[in-house]
DNA sequence: ATCTATTAATAAAG
DNA sequence: TCTTTATTAATAGAT
């Protein structure tokens, strides 16, 4: 219907491409429309150009929405409700488990604990007591570790003292030297080894403060706000 | 295009009117076929008749909802994408507060203490120990009240039963009467108070064993498993 | 955009 | 519903 047939394949002139769409999508429109009219049917159309351009077609007294979710109902596979029911679901299930996790550490914190059996208040309480011991024997390695470390690098740092204070006597008249410590051993058996305060040695270090991972519920050991993110 | 004219305008005889439906949605559909080839385009299209059937066409190499969420992107007011990817969202963030409540659970049960730095095993340490006490606490306060529930019943029963024997002697002869031990206070000052082994004492009543609250989470104290639910 | 020769769609009938 | 065919409608290519 123009001034030659032409065979139905890409256009490959992008211009020309362009043109005829814009004419086709117009004589689609028309066609909806009138059968709507004319049939009293509902249509709806969505096209998308080459260039990304959308157009949409719909008939008047409803809309796409309308007439997609009617089509989901009539096709059956309503995949997207499914799927948004599903998710419903999931949320609020993982809600519930959220919930009883923060019950679970409150009561591990020693509060909430009228809900409790004795049974469950015995269970709970040898829990909370082995888990003490291992919290207690964890802190324990970790300052002996640190002490260790801690000793080592004195002990590294008072040697390249003597070394540096050697090699400045070779240079220098020893009569103008550095006063020497050597013998006294002063440093090595300081009272870092002391264990038993915890506190009071753990002080002596710069120890992080702030949570190694990203505290997401906003709840630190020490202050508990346990209200929903 | 017929053998004439005719009104843009409902078709009133409903045989005719499925006619044309029938011819113009063909129509329709080759046209939007032939746009699909010859502009490269995405299109989609639902029809619904008058009768109720319905009709889709869709470019090939896709499919309507992809067509649909793409347009909805486009139109801006995509009312569903955004509920969707905000559902999307608070799931992912719910997911990770749960992982977050749950390592705090373990850590709290004395694992997974390795990424601890010193100052937070203090805390935790310091936390642990102070809910053990509360839990000592509330275990103390509920058998101790249980105990004394369970002497007052044991004194109305016996006061019960003193009442029945009463009156049974009033109304046979004494001489065949029952046993009465009235004066051996054999039943108040029982073994009952002892409170020093808890678990000893707790067996003698019935304990609920199960959790008063639904768990989601699969968790008790004393067997814990924290995979997600 | 507009024009128009030409093809395509289709109304009515069979 | 399918075909036919007279007629109108759509549109390709040019301007």
């Amino acid at each position: 219907m123009g001034r030659g047939k032409i065979e139905i394949k890409r256009i490959e002139n992008a211009t020309n491409r362009q043109v005829t769409y814009s004419k086709r999508r117009t004589g689609i429109m028309k066609k909806a429309r009138e059968l709507t009219v004319l049939c009293d049917a509902e249509v709806a159309i969505i096209m998308f150009s080459s260039t990304g351009k959308y157009h949409e077609f719909c008939s008047p007294g409803t809309d796409i929405k309308t007439i997609f979710d009617r089509y989901q109902q009539a096709i059956g596979t309503s995949l997207w409700i499914e799927q948004y029911e599903n998710m419903q679901r999931t949320l609020s299930h993982l809600k519930d488990i959220n919930r009883n996790l923060r019950t679970e550490i409150r009561q591990r914190m020693g509060e909430d604990l009228d809900s409790l059996e004795f049974d469950e208040l015995r269970g709970l309480e040898q829990n909370v007591d082995t888990a003490l011991k291992e919290v207690r024997h964890r802190k324990y390695h970790v300052i002996t570790t640190q002490t260790e470390t801690y000793k080592k690098k004195v002990k590294h740092s008072y040697e390249a003292y003597k070394n540096l204070q050697q090699e400045l006597g070779m240079r220098e008249d020893p009569a103008f030297g550095f006063v020497d410590n050597t013998g006294a051993g002063g440093w090595e058996g300081s009272s870092v080894t002391t264990l038993g305060g915890g506190a009071s040695a753990a002080d002596m270090y710069a120890f992080r403060v702030v949570p190694s991972q990203p505290n997401l519920h906003g709840m630190a050991y020490g202050s508990h706000d346990l209200r929903l993110g």
